[in-house]
DNA sequence: AATGAATGAGGATTCATTCAT
DNA sequence: TATGAATGAATCCTCATTCAT
């Protein structure tokens, strides 16, 4: 790509010359896979040395986990806008598309959520571990939070837990979705059409459910 | 272990030697983990010479697909034993906790199921690929069946559906209790606990959970 | 450490800036190893940017050669002063352990010079090379004609080659001495105890040896 | 170089082909230096693939360290067979000469040598170092004891400790006479010859001295 | 059927040094 | 004089797989 030669002196700039690693980085992951992404390719399509890509991130992984950080911060942030729209008049149903609609628009987020754990939490430093974990522990509880009083059956402290059942789906519906391709070849056959997963519709179906069993159960308690 | 360096010439000679291979890599896979798991030490465990293990599995990822197999054919096995054992009396508590309780009792399973589809599926033949497919159609459909005489309220064909988004779940929530090493340690600070994750409870919970809103959808549908 | 960042605008302030640079180095040497001090980590400790350690010395080896220097300088200065008070009664003894004494108490100067002909010497300047070995012909010369005064056997010239001797002797002896961990392990062994070296003791004992050969082999010519 | 398609399927034939890679890397070695040589370019030149290089000689320090122990196993037979030739009638300047005669026409040795404790023996096993150590034990024991019977005033033992004497100068003469090229330049100024060393000469001279002190010791403590 | 010698692709990372500011 | 962002060279080793014997 196009050379940048020019330094990055001021914090803005340096954030902005971070962000066109992260682009890019971004960008070839979703062509490509996890694995094909190089710290060389990164550099040389962000148009810097291979050394200015370690000066900005310490290891692919940190570079990778970064990625997911910041498409996490952008899903929460629509979900939250979202659930307080809809405060008032909030559904199980209206919720689930919600959640849906904002991984929907946001394919490389699920596509790291599910190699987060095998791959990137591997070979971090406990700083790194620490941030992360901070960070969607925040967020768990705040969208936890606004979850709490779209849904009246939740109880306090629940709403960070249902969100970690989704992050559990999400990452087990996308392995199921996500077929290599000899086995997407396969998956044509008429008889194995039942292992051909359309994602989003799937896990919101679950998600679904499983509000609906939440809701239940809690009832019940009550009765 | 010992060497067996006879020539298996009958055809249960060779499925015993094939066996061996499995069970050695299944045990090295229990200590340690697909990538630490070579074939060289497959066969120098088995007793066995590397091209050997060749001989008897195409590729790693075939010999571990036939471990796969097998902890399925086995949990598949226990699961319908004890879905017809409950037949007439059953519940969705009673057949999640079946479910677990398999589950539970085979942690190589749910470790082979969580690398399935990243790891295992890729690098695989047509062939394999089609017979794996057609083994877990088979299972989801018998077993899936069973289900529906359990639960009433699931439609016909809806009980190898469950099935899937129960592969799904323990797939997800696998990936969530099996931190690695340093995230481990991160998570045992109280503040991080939400994110400390019991499997097979977790799971359960999960799965009942969906179960009561599919019987509550099914129930809505009626009215 | 604390931070410079004034800058040094007058003499005595830039060498005493170049003087904190080459302690900082020194220190963190005497705790690791030559591989193990990077420029940057210099640089941090001395509360310095990286840049001006680069400003004071050209190169990782100036650096450390000008290190090498100075202990050397201190050492010559111990030992020439040692020489002149024992002048009058002075022996091959006395010599030795003075030589030694003064190199156990110094132990960076011996880490240095098993270094300095394989790691030092390598990405110089001619002009560092040359003001480098023209420091050390004059105090060859200086201390070997102190020598030479001390031990009569030895005739013109000969002190400086002595010590050239000496150089090669601790050398040797330091790199027999100074095992990798790995080695230093094995050789607890008792049938291994034959390759335990105490660096001066035996540093001593080969120094004296060989004066003791050079006195004799004079004494022979002499008749 | 000539590709050698051929397996080694018996003992001798594969000690062929690892003494073909040993050879071609001490030709490698001796053109250049140990750092230039890389284990990628040993394989070429042996006309072998990396990985057969790694087959042979688990890392680059073992494969150095195995050449170190070929030229050493030569050197003390030849010392060995001069040490028993001149028993009778020996001399220090005899024995002397023996051994400085058995190093120059080893160059490749001394220069491994010289390499052993800064590189070779890092990142080895203990097996390997045990192996290295236990046959250098054994030589020294056994070429101590010859040179016990030729040097009769060493007393039993001595003679392995004069061999790691030896050791020593032939590591510290070999650094101050391998200078670096800009080094090697610098030297030619007349006032600097004092530093230009004719390696075996120079250290041939040290061993005989210390010969003669170690037998001037020896006679004192008789008398 | 069994063996095991041979193959070779593939990539993150460090750090001395430079030079624009 | 001081800074620190940017550079880029350079290499060992593993291991699944093949195929000659």
């Amino acid at each position: 790509m196009e050379k940048q030669r020019r330094r990055a002196i001021y914090d803005d700039q340096k954030e902005e010359r971070r962000q066109a690693i992260l682009d890019t980085a971004g960008r070839l992951f979703q062509a490509t896979s996890y694995e094909a992404v190089t710290m060389a390719g990164v550099a040389e399509a962000a148009g810097v040395a291979k050394g200015t890509v370690f000066l900005y991130f310490k290891t692919k992984e940190a570079l990778f986990l970064a990625l997911l950080e910041q498409q996490l911060e952008s899903w929460f942030a629509a979900v939250d806008a979202g659930l307080v729209a809809m405060s008032g008049a909030s559904s199980i149903p209206g919720v689930t598309s919600l959640l849906g609609e904002q991984l929907e628009s946001r394919p490389g987020l699920t596509r790291l959520l599910a190699i987060l754990h095998t791959l990137l939490e591997r070979n971090i430093s406990v700083e790194e571990a620490l941030h992360f974990k901070y960070m969607l522990k925040d967020h768990f509880e705040r969208t936890g939070a606004l979850l709490e009083r779209c849904l009246p059956f939740l109880h306090a402290g629940e709403g960070a837990h249902v969100l970690l059942q989704c992050d559990a789906m999400v990452i087990g519906f996308w392995h199921l979705a996500d077929a290599a391709p000899v086995v997407q070849q396969v998956l044509q056959r008429p008889e194995l059409l039942l292992f051909e997963i359309r994602f989003v519709s799937e896990v919101s179906t679950a998600i679904q459910a499983l509000l609906y069993g939440l809701e239940k159960v809690a009832q019940e308690k009550v009765q």
